[in-house]
DNA sequence: ACATTAACGACAATCATTACAATATGATTA
DNA sequence: TAATCATATTGTAATGATTGTCGTTAATGT
């Protein structure tokens, strides 16, 4: 079987772009951190650690251009740094957070959930949605243990 | 009937905080602009027309303020910076956001439209929803006229 | 009037991100 | 092979939003 990064040097090549080793070990990074959710500054920090050598704007262009090719979407937890999250091979939209205002664990849900919402919205509003984000913010499974009744 | 303004001033009282003229030139502004998605500087520029001598600092501890307070939701549409919403009177969660991808525009959905959908995630991940953020990026109906049935 | 404290305004500092200029890499062609 | 051209990289400087500092002001209570 094909394996994850061949296909995304794949779609690169399909827009022209290359693989290139300091391409390749940002985005294996990311591969690693798949359940993570990644600043920019993370990402360098991780990649130095096998490519010393990489440098900080090189991370950055990376990313931007993965995330013009949808390989992976760029998020913002309102904590003043954009974030990086893979996005799931042939997901048509990008998965939904859960972001815990007690402990700060960001969890996802890779569930769309937003079918017959979106089609609502695409009839009664008639915008063509082409993506969406979607956080939920609360508290979650383990902070809420134990008090169950508490609003 | 008691205005608007007379019950953010209430709002900041029982959180011992006083509505100062800056305060209230600047939350002036943001119900002049209810429409609109100002960013900090956006709002700071229209507060100085009324009021001169107010400083950016000001504006910027104001919203934050009023974030805290819940008077306001602070959004970030990626563009690099934080734009300040006035929440809906008595509205429990955050209304929704339409962005076009093609001229810009920002709309709003005042309706829900998630109840069920939060139902799921409560019960199925557990998680105690507080607020929410809800984004669509697409095209808006004005961009869509015309080229019905293009993908 | 004096003390206390919250809030201001001007400006400096910080921090994420972007722009720049010089160099390197790699393919293409004379 | 050597010259050429395009793309990519690096380290660093610049930018721009946001936050911190600090001396001053305004309101409140004694
Ligand atoms: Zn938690
Ligand atoms: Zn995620
Ligand atoms: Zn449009
Ligand atoms: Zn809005």
């Amino acid at each position: 079987m094909e394996s994850r990064i061949e296909r995304i040097k794949k779609q690169l090549h399909n827009a022209k772009y290359k693989l290139t080793p300091q391409r390749e070990a940002t985005v294996s990074v990311l591969l690693e951190h798949e359940e993570d959710h990644l600043s920019a500054e993370d990402v360098y920090l991780l990649v130095k650690e096998k490519s010393p050598e990489i440098g900080l704007a090189t991370v950055y262009r990376t990313l931007e251009l993965l995330t013009e090719l949808k390989v992976v979407d760029k998020i913002n937890f309102g904590d003043g740094v954009s974030r990086f999250d893979l996005r799931q091979e042939g997901a048509a939209h990008f998965h939904h957070h859960l972001v815990c205002i007690e402990c700060g664990a960001v969890d996802e849900i890779q569930e769309d959930l937003l079918g017959d919402v979106e089609q609502i919205v695409e009839d009664r509003w008639n915008f063509r949605i082409k993506d969406h984000r979607l956080t939920f913010h609360g508290i979650c499974s383990r902070c809420g243990e134990g008090n169950e009744e508490k609003e």
